[in-house]
DNA sequence: CCTATGTCAGCACGACTGATATTC
DNA sequence: CGAATATCAGTCGTGCTGACATAG
């Protein structure tokens, strides 16, 4: 693929992020809990994350996370305890209450997002799962590349 | 596809949505305009456009894309017109300062965009490009759901 | 003593609603 | 007069930095 490509795709790219964050926002917008809060629900199951961890996650600073966590935590979703191996650290786990609210937002969107899916033809449908993993492979090389600029820098 | 299917598909597809609203903070955030306002600057050449449209375009109510206007009116990249056919309109479109400043701005993000897709391999590359256009159906669909929901309600 | 972890305080941005003009 | 267009005022959510306490 030469130059010229290559720059019309990352444009046409650029455009269909726009959109998945206005189409996320449509998604979304209406509910209860916020992206943001749903994805710190889901991730906290299994045992619980420490702070540092959720924020890396989410792609946030710690204190964006301390917040959003408190937020949660005062909703009675979540729950604080001491790390036993490292007394700075806290570890963030679900209350019952959180696995209640994580499961029935999840599946809430979920079942929207199965609507519109439906309204798709199969080679869209097909176009659309086969193009998942890039976007993983995206995010991974955008570490990578960030990381190799602080380090010039 | 069978119900199952589909339901694992959107839970992935979700996913894909945080990824992308993810990787879209993480190559615009250390930018002098937001992907917000390159959007108004962009798709305000060729002739301006009324403020109601403007905010129908960003997925925004029109106080917030007035907020957003006045702001790039103020750094002097555009200029409010009053619409000689509707007195109660206004035009707004780029000066040539804002011509240079989305020019600019467009082009350094594309590259940026390029730095990343160059890292792909080709096939990964094919996907995206098939996958593009079902994010803009998407994007249709959410709207007509979006439509029929309020009628009924 | 230096680093790591998390919280707090204060700030900025960008969305929203509700209340006005003004004009169609 | 009622509907449409834009603005203003005030609020809220959510990110940030910088300063701090506490523990490794």
């Amino acid at each position: 693929m030469d130059e010229n490509e290559l720059a019309d795709l990352a444009e046409r790219f650029r455009s269909m992020l726009r959109l998945a964050v206005f189409v996320s926002r449509r998604l979304d917008g209406d509910l209860e809990l916020s992206t943001t809060q749903l994805s710190i629900l889901t991730m906290c199951g299994e045992g619980g994350l420490r702070m540092g961890v959720i924020a890396e996650n989410l792609g946030v600073r710690v204190p964006s996370a301390t917040e959003q966590v408190s937020r949660l935590e005062r909703a009675g979703l979540l729950e604080r305890r001491a790390d036993p191996k490292d007394a700075r650290a806290v570890v963030v786990s679900r209350t019952p209450a959180g696995d209640q609210a994580a499961a029935e937002a999840n599946r809430r969107r979920t079942g929207r997002m199965v609507d519109v899916l439906e309204t798709l033809e199969p080679a869209e449908l097909e176009a659309l799962r086969t193009a998942l993993p890039v976007m993983d492979r995206i995010n991974e090389r955008l570490h990578t590349i960030s990381n190799r600029k602080e380090r010039i820098a």
